[in-house]
DNA sequence: GCGGGCTCCTGTTTGC
DNA sequence: TGCAAACAGGAGCCCG
């Protein structure tokens, strides 16, 4: 699944690969790829046609290109999304989306989704917090890769909640960018549990949370730009992110590397979370 | 205003 | 072997 360093990854393609083009024509193939576009596919198309991509940018797992006329093409992969650059002439993906086509001859953008849970738009900007942003934007906090990511607000915010951690890790108005695979992974190695009320979390807790998060997206990240190709704008999972060095997620009953407990997983928010028994004590009050 | 549960979707995996 | 159910999950939306 595409968290912030799998969109990261892509944002760098797409800057390497489609910044200075403009686009010539839009070609929508499956309609759910665009329905939070107002006016559907032909809005879509007419807005962005004879528009030139100025800057590839991010937040949390949102990623945008600004256009010449102040207002931007909005992205999100969702669960299996994909952005490619590819020469005209390579046979259509199954699950292609979305077809840009440039007024020159260095390949077309495309927007691959299998389960179809990502979308493409183009959209207002706006301005928050000194920085123009797409208006579906606007309320999405900033990640901790943003340099000007605010740690301390950050804390102060996770503690005046009432609600639990893992949920507020989760909550991408807060701080953006964490998924329920890095939620996991920061959990472990501070040996907190998904269930503590961010209300009891002391400040120096709260940093360490947010310092594990930190920690782990961007040693993925690392590790994701190796499985860059310059051919394309990849983020096709298989080869990036299966070799990530992950202690918890996905491996129930197996030993926790710091302690030899089986991990094991509980429902979760019609999901799972993965954790370990004797690393992260439950809660005593809920 | 906030918290929490539901829904969308489809390929793969699991279970009977 | 074959079919059906479970599973994966980000974020918008709606309700209390």
């Amino acid at each position: 699944m595409p968290e912030l360093p799998e969109v990261e990854v892509v944002r760098r393609g797409v800057a390497d690969h489609a910044i200075g083009r403009t686009v010539s024509s839009v070609e929508v193939l499956h309609p759910r790829a665009v329905r939070r576009q107002p006016g559907g596919a032909s809005e879509l198309a007419a807005r962005l046609a004879g528009r030139t991509l100025v800057a590839a940018r991010r937040r949390g797992k949102f990623l945008w290109v600004d256009l010449d006329d102040d207002s931007a093409m909005l992205a999100h992969l969702g669960m299996s999304g994909q952005l490619l650059v590819q020469p005209e002439d390579r046979p259509d993906e199954k699950h292609l989306r979305v077809r840009l086509r440039f007024d020159d001859d260095r390949g077309e953008l495309r927007f691959v989704d299998q389960r179809t849970f990502g979308g493409l738009t183009a959209v207002d900007t706006t301005e928050v917090d000194g920085e123009r942003v797409p208006v579906p934007v606007a309320h999405i906090g900033r990640d901790p890769l943003d340099p000007r990511f605010d740690l301390e607000a950050a804390v102060g915010a996770y503690r005046r909640r009432r609600t639990e951690l893992k949920r507020a890790l989760l909550d991408q108005t807060v701080v953006s960018g964490i998924g329920n695979i890095y939620a996991d992974e920061s959990l472990w190695r501070v040996k907190l549990h998904s269930l503590r009320p961010t209300a009891t979390l002391t400040r120096p807790d709260a940093r360490r949370v947010l310092g594990a998060a930190t920690e782990v997206m961007t040693e993925a990240l690392a590790q994701g730009g190796t499985s860059f190709d310059a051919l394309y704008v990849d983020v096709h999972g298989e080869s990036g992110y299966f070799d990530r060095a992950l202690a918890v997620y996905g491996r129930e009953g197996e030993p926790c590397p710091r302690c030899g407990t089986a991990v094991v997983r509980t429902a979760f928010m019609n999901r799972s979370s993965f954790w370990c028994p004797t690393c992260q004590k439950v809660p005593r009050r809920r």
